[in-house]
RNA sequence: GGAGAGGUCGCAUAGUUGGUCUAGUGCGCUCGCCUGGAAAGCGGGUAGGGUGUUACAGCCCUCGAGGGUUCGAAUCCCUCUCUCUCCGCCA
């Protein structure tokens, strides 16, 4: 959520910025909020003061009562007339503030300066790499479907009988392969990168799916159990960066960095068609992410180093990735400023996005309402959150499988991951 | 799912015949005095949001959340939520 003050005082910049994300469209919502905000004034300032007014008389009112004599019924006749014109005004003050949230959670967060312009993924701009890494592949290449099917390892059939299309299953040294993953991964971001680990609920409510920015923008991709109110993660994101939700946070305790394991839902509205094959777009997939809680003005520090511990697992992993940056009108509403992180895979013949990194600013603070006070006494300040998947198996399986093939049809396992799995190597 | 108890300013508590509670007290924290220094003692301060102001002040709102009754609600009524105890069911 953009700060209101923003736009009383800079409403052109904001305006410039919907330019920016290819959103000129939502422009004139900018001026339709500042007009509700003026109205809002008024309508407070007249409240407030007939407010005033009913305080200062009833407390006469308990005085003549008290006192016992005198006559306190054409003064509580007036209050009567004035409580009316109160009941009216807040209602009206309600819903005027509740349009004026509405609003402003549908604008997206503010653009960092280097972030590139552009319209679409086209746009975006390499930023660190290609990474090559030694894999000898002078034949001809299985895709992972092939794979994962000779070797038994996934079942795309069987998990489209039990769930539907797009619910992978995994099977014997495919679960196994998973499992030293997520792992893998967790304990390298705890051990080595001075993350918490976090073990997260993966159904939540709808304030923690606002408190993050995926409602109300998002909410057709989120599963949603309506029985309970509660909604299937996205990703760990959502109740990791919730956890603080509403909370003043010691500011000696800051950075807070959490990494965590969750499962991820996705119902992919909209997108069939595209990239479906196998692990390309799933509904369901597993992810470790990173988040952080950080002081605003080492928030842009913190992406960077977000940036490298997910690079330093496909470095260990030697999987061959890119990094890129996203330009104004691809990188998603909530973020100032992201990088996506894409891994090669040889089948596909094609990058495929592994992990986003992404600085929030305080544009999740406010919404959830995450603050912390500067130096102990002074007025308190948004954090700002950040998140980078550290990374998402799916992708990563992809590629892992298809680099790590042998010209027999078997697949080795990366050393690294060895003592998770118990074995070297698959077939 | 059923029954009961309870959620008060960081912590602990007072408050329950509605008006002196715009919330008392203790602890903690903090500033000052005292002291060679410290403890003790004494005195002051100790939330957030809105509005407003150059900045203050002032005013409004918040006693789990939201409604209601009333001139006026921490106090009465309703709904929800969370915690604890017990019963039932169950991975």
């Amino acid at each position: 959520m953009l700060d209101i003050n923003l736009l009383r005082q800079n409403p052109d910049e904001v305006i410039a910025m919907l330019h920016r994300r290819s959103m000129a469209d939502d422009a004139g919502k900018v001026q339709e909020l500042l007009d509700i905000d003026r109205t809002r004034k008024e309508m407070v300032q007249r409240a407030d003061d007939l407010k005033a007014l009913r305080n200062r008389v009833s407390k006469e009112i308990a005085d003549i009562k008290r006192a016992g004599q005198g006559s306190a019924e054409e003064l509580i006749v007036q209050m009567k007339s004035v409580s009316d014109q109160i009941t009216g005004l807040d209602a009206s003050l309600t819903k005027l503030e509740s349009d004026m949230e509405e609003l402003l959670l549908t604008l997206p967060n503010k653009l960092h300066p280097s972030v590139p312009e552009g319209r679409s993924a086209e746009d975006n701009v390499l930023y660190r790499g290609p990474f090559e890494f030694a894999h000898q592949l002078d034949f001809p290449v299985k895709n992972h479907l092939e794979l994962g099917k000779s070797l038994g390892l996934l079942d795309f059939e069987r998990g489209a009988k039990i769930s539907g299309a797009g619910f992978p299953v995994y099977i014997g040294k495919g679960a196994r392969l998973e499992r030293a993953l997520i792992n893998f991964m967790l304990d390298t971001h705890t051990a080595n990168h001075g993350y918490t680990e976090v073990f997260p609920p993966f159904m939540v409510n709808q304030e923690s799916l606002r408190g993050t920015g995926q409602w109300p923008k998002f909410a057709d991709q989120v599963y949603h159990m309506p029985e309970d109110g509660l909604y299937a993660i996205p990703t760990a994101e959502v109740p990791v960066t919730n956890l603080h939700r509403g909370e003043m946070l010691d500011t000696d305790k800051l950075p807070i960095a959490y990494a965590a394991y969750s499962a991820c839902f996705r119902r992919e509205a909209g997108s069939y068609g595209k990239d479906t094959r196998g692990f390309l777009r799933v509904h369901q997939f597993n992810k470790v992410e990173m988040v952080r809680f950080t002081r605003p003005e080492k928030s842009y520090e913190a992406l960077e180093e977000i940036l490298g511990h997910a690079e330093a697992i496909l470095c260990a992993l030697k999987i061959p990735y890119r990094v890129i940056t996203l330009c104004g009108g691809d990188i998603s509403a909530n973020a100032a400023k992201c990088y996506d992180i894409e891994v090669w895979s040889p089948a596909e013949d094609k990058y495929l996005e592994a992990s986003s990194v992404s600085n929030f600013e305080d544009y999740q603070a406010r919404r959830s309402n995450i603050r912390f006070k500067p130096d102990g006494k002074s007025k308190p300040e948004f954090v700002h959150t950040l998140n980078g998947s550290g990374l998402a198996t799916s992708r990563l399986m992809v590629s892992l499988l298809e680099h790590y093939q042998t010209a027999d049809g078997k697949v080795k396992v990366p050393e690294v991951l060895q003592p998770y799995t118990g074995f070297d190597v698959i077939g």
